[in-house]
DNA sequence: ATTAGCACTCTATCTTATCGAGTGCTAACA
DNA sequence: TGTTAGCACTCGATAAGATAGAGTGCTAAT
């Protein structure tokens, strides 16, 4: 267990590093008003501080960094809520006030909000369309052999795709299929609507409909959607500002994960329990996120359907607040959304 | 004008820098086999280029690099069209075999073939949807007050926005405004659609409708389209693999433009004529593409709709390389792309 | 237990020296 | 007169000292 002395220097030291991005030295901590012992004491304190891996050398005989396990060791015991600005909040829920505008919209902007901010990227993982319901199905004909499929689902979501047709098929065919769909799959959340329409759909379309099985397949084909939800970016590029990232091949090896859809949502492990969630360095378990910090927050569209909010920073991150700030979008978000869908927005 | 040997030497210089990224001496040309003159000579012809503005010295008594006039009198008299390797002609036609992928998937693809075939950045803009024609219209309510409006357009393309319904609205009504829509809009260029809507439909939804003013104005809402085409990436990182983006405020710079989507449009001259057009350096009128040469081409779909190619790499880009993959892929794709919309892919 | 003092270490920065590629000029040559 | 060999000169790149300063660890005094 951590003395009291060195929890105050352990937490000196992400503070100033955090904001300078120097090591700090013993003296530099002595300076400090409210620390009331020496540099030689601060010394003493720091090598064993180092001994526990709180903190490392740069090189012998520089002042010290937190190690991940300072960083860690800071976020689980020694971060204390801090109150935003009553103008950053504002500028949050400003975005929330605007009943007109889209889903898409809000989330886009919100993740332009929230990198600037913060200074870093943000990475906004839209809800899964998957567990959207059906709630209409639809096929316009383009001409003699291709039709557009549509599916709206409850929340106002469409989806579609052009397919070919067999020859020779008819409109009243189409208006067959289609009320056979819609009386079926209504509610069906488009998880599932492949194993319904097979179970519940096939036999009847073979029924009432010549060539059914052209359609059927172009159905399924249709119905395979992706497996997470849409990813919107904010402030890509803030990363190359911060001092850490100087080094060109480190630059590299971040863009080129961020331009890699199901790397960058391996990151985010949407899946996880609510909450908001730290992972500092090679916790991420990718070598291009090895002086990268992610914290990630989920925020909810009615009762299942979920989303997550991710900032992607320097190990060297100002955790405390974008905490706060993913907290405050987090609520925003769940909320607006929310509304949105039951009050019809 | 130039001597002939000045041209030689010229292309000479071009060619290899291209390849080198080096400042190209004298006796580095004088090995060439086809040259037969001395390195003195050839310093002398150089001084001469140099005078006339077509090359560069990095510094008192360095090789030649070419100038931006260099690579315009490059690319306008000295380039010769080189046949591909079999391989590469095969690796793009591939894309447009399989004829049942979508129209985005062909062009996102397109835009992933081309940079790695390049090891530069290709951007793709899609068609403007703004040409496309209205195919049908519908309106899907999903609330008591909120319903979905849909345009299928007549190659495909699904446009869709959620909005409010005044309180009280029936699903007759709704029924009325879509059948009245579909009657005096099909066929309506979405370009148009929002005046043709002003002028013949509103005093007919008036006239059959109450609270017929609250569904135009979302109706107007719905018919505002963007004006371009939407924009592909392909190889948005390749760029940091060349040696003159060692410099990291280049890379800044670089990324930064490319998440704007309006300045990278205005990079492409979507509007210009036919042909491969080919932007060096400060004709880009962009400091972040000082370094830069973009080279556009343009494809068709059907007769009026097109979309537009480029390819940026650094000035010193393989231009001759660079322009017959453009033109294989542009015939490729406007082939492809029209024989969807006629043949019903 | 704390702290002042001091030798020591290592980085960052600046100088200086050296090497080599490439030029421009002059004079010789065909 | 056009071409070329020869040579002094320039400049960047690299390496090798030299110096200053920040910071440490240890020891001895408080």
């Amino acid at each position: 267990m951590l003395t009291n002395r060195q929890l105050q220097i352990l937490q000196v030291i992400v503070d100033d590093f955090v904001t300078s991005a120097q090591p700090v030295g013993s003296r530099q901590i002595s300076k400090k008003d409210w620390i009331t012992f020496s540099p030689a004491t601060i010394r003493n304190e720091m090598s064993d501080l180092e001994e526990l891996g709180f903190i490392e050398k740069t090189h012998t005989s520089s002042g010290r960094v937190p190690s991940e396990k300072g960083y860690r060791f800071y976020v689980d015991h020694l971060l204390k809520p801090k109150t935003m600005s009553v103008q950053e909040i504002r500028s949050i829920q400003s975005l929330f006030q605007n009943q007109i505008i889209e889903m898409e919209q809000v989330i886009r902007e919100s993740a332009n909000i929230l990198s600037e901010l913060t200074t870093y990227t943000t990475i906004l993982l839209g809800p899964n369309v998957r567990n959207h319901r059906v709630k209409r199905f639809q096929i316009v004909p383009l001409t003699e052999q291709t039709a557009v499929a549509i599916i709206v689902t409850d929340n106002g979501h469409v989806e579609n795709q052009t397919f070919n047709l067999p020859k020779g098929f008819s409109p009243s065919d189409i208006e067959k299929i289609v009320n056979i769909l819609n009386d079926r799959l209504n509610g069906i959340p488009l998880l599932e609507l492949q194993r319904k329409l097979e179970l519940e759909t096939v036999e009847v379309l073979r029924q009432h409909i010549s060539k059914a099985d052209s359609i059927i397949s172009s159905l399924m084909n249709i119905t395979t959607f992706q497996n997470d939800g849409k990813l919107y970016f904010g402030g890509k590029t803030n990363m190359l500002n911060q001092p850490e990232f100087h080094d060109l091949n480190k630059v590299r090896m971040l863009m080129e994960l961020m331009d890699k859809e199901n790397q960058v949502i391996s990151l985010l492990h949407p899946d996880d329990h609510q909450g908001i969630h730290i992972r500092i360095g090679s916790e991420n378990n990718h070598l291009a996120m090895e002086d990268c910090s992610v914290i990630t927050a989920s925020y909810l569209i009615g009762d299942d359907q979920q989303g997550s909010i991710a900032i992607i920073g320097p190990t060297r991150m100002d955790y405390q607040r974008v905490i706060s700030l993913l907290d405050i979008m987090r609520s925003g978000l769940t909320r607006a959304l929310s509304n949105k869908l039951s009050d019809g927005f």
